[in-house]
DNA sequence: TAGTGGTCTAGACCACCTC
DNA sequence: AGGTGGTCTAGACCACTAG
């Protein structure tokens, strides 16, 4: 706070120290926006940005004719930052491409990609390494299209995601992720050096472009051990 | 769209599906806020309503004294909607209260929440049904505070953040959740009316003050099949 | 009817970036 | 120096809410 700040932010600032130290409670009404411009001196277009800000922040939540109320932020949101590294320890993952094939359309992925009799799917799967061990396998499903280069080096390091966003033609805006729980299979236990049936973490991401065509499928298996994800509440921040 | 939106409004979403549609490519700069007063007759404060929108909204980042340049969402930051009803399908989780107990301040939970060694802990154990199924052991751990009513009815059906919104001095802030995989004991596995040694998702979340004092932990452990969690990308809206 | 927030204007001055 | 976004003003009219 060494820096001037702009006359929005120190009022919208105000009010949410208000709102945490509990001088203000949930459901109570702030100062209207006439209010606020006298008691700052500012004008109102001024305290609107600064409202704004608190209304960004879910802290109030204004109503058109009555005013705007606090409300506490809601803690059960929560934001994954998920790049790939939430590892163990927040470290990084090293990448390795196992094998990248065509898969035929009858395979169930294919199926829910939602293609024609004809299309191709692309498998790639990947290994990811934490502290040279194998922590996690990701498979990637998605449409073959030709003329889109698949297999650069840079490819393999990249978060999925950003694959799909590279090597698709639709633009992707939606990534609907499930988090589960399974055990390994004998061949998945090999590749992650480690018993068969031991509890995996299963992350499946399905990217969606605006018409909501499915452009890929992810599906991560996670050693036990070695992975695990954190998530943050976001509302609330100023 | 059947209303008519403000201009700022229009402005946005013009820009948004320019975005989605390829029109406009990561790293394209869109036209200046002077140039979109012009092209829609609109003084530049609105136009700087609607740059905000699309800033919210992660697919723009502006850069002072240069420009607004197309960013496209990035996917790999989800929300997850934590109302503990992310079940199977989407269903709510009837709650029992189990029991209710202190806990010694040399209990392992008591001293992550930072306390005096006088300090009194209490221990909430609930089971969460999905179908009449135990689907969840949930443990909240949280301060004693003399006056604070802990085990009225409603309680046993609060999710964790409001319970501990309603039964601390302090005012909640920060969630912070860490979701691994464990497998069950003895003693969870008769809870749940399953095998030991069978796989489980541990939710676990601790919340905290603005002056990042540990208010309360939970910790969740569900039921391979009848639990999971679902995350979506959340920029991009508008 | 009076009070509130929602939209919008037509300016102004500033700080930052590039040439 | 010229272009860009960042902050701010002093108004205006509207839509919604309440008594």
């Amino acid at each position: 706070m060494r820096k001037l700040m702009p006359m929005y932010y120190r009022l919208a600032y105000d009010i949410k120290l208000d709102i945490e130290s509990g001088k203000l409670k949930e459901g109570d009404m702030i100062p209207t926006e006439e209010q606020l411009g006298e008691m700052y001196g500012i004008s109102r277009m001024t305290v609107r940005q600064g409202v704004a800000l608190l209304t960004e922040a879910g802290l109030i939540e204004t109503i058109k004719g009555k005013g705007s109320f606090v409300r506490l932020p809601k803690l059960n949101q929560l934001v994954i930052n998920f790049h790939n590294a939430s590892s163990a320890d927040g470290e990084q993952f090293r990448y390795k491409l196992l094998s990248a094939k065509m898969v035929h359309d009858n395979h169930s992925y294919a199926q829910q990609l939602g293609l024609a009799p004809d299309d191709k799917v692309i498998l790639l799967r990947s290994l990811l390494y934490k502290d040279d061990l194998p922590s996690a396998i990701e498979d990637k499903y998605m449409r073959y299209l030709r003329g889109k280069p698949l297999l650069e080096t840079q490819l393999e390091y990249a978060a999925f995601p950003e694959v799909i966003a590279k090597h698709q033609d639709s633009v992707p805006v939606r990534n609907e992720m499930v988090i589960s729980v399974d055990v390994l299979s004998l061949e998945q236990a090999n590749l992650l050096e480690t018993e068969p049936f031991q509890p995996v973490m299963v992350i499946q991401q399905v990217i969606y472009s605006k018409d909501d065509v499915p452009l890929g499928i992810s599906r991560m298996v996670c050693h036990k051990d070695r992975f695990h994800l954190n998530a943050t509440s976001y509302l609330g921040r100023l």
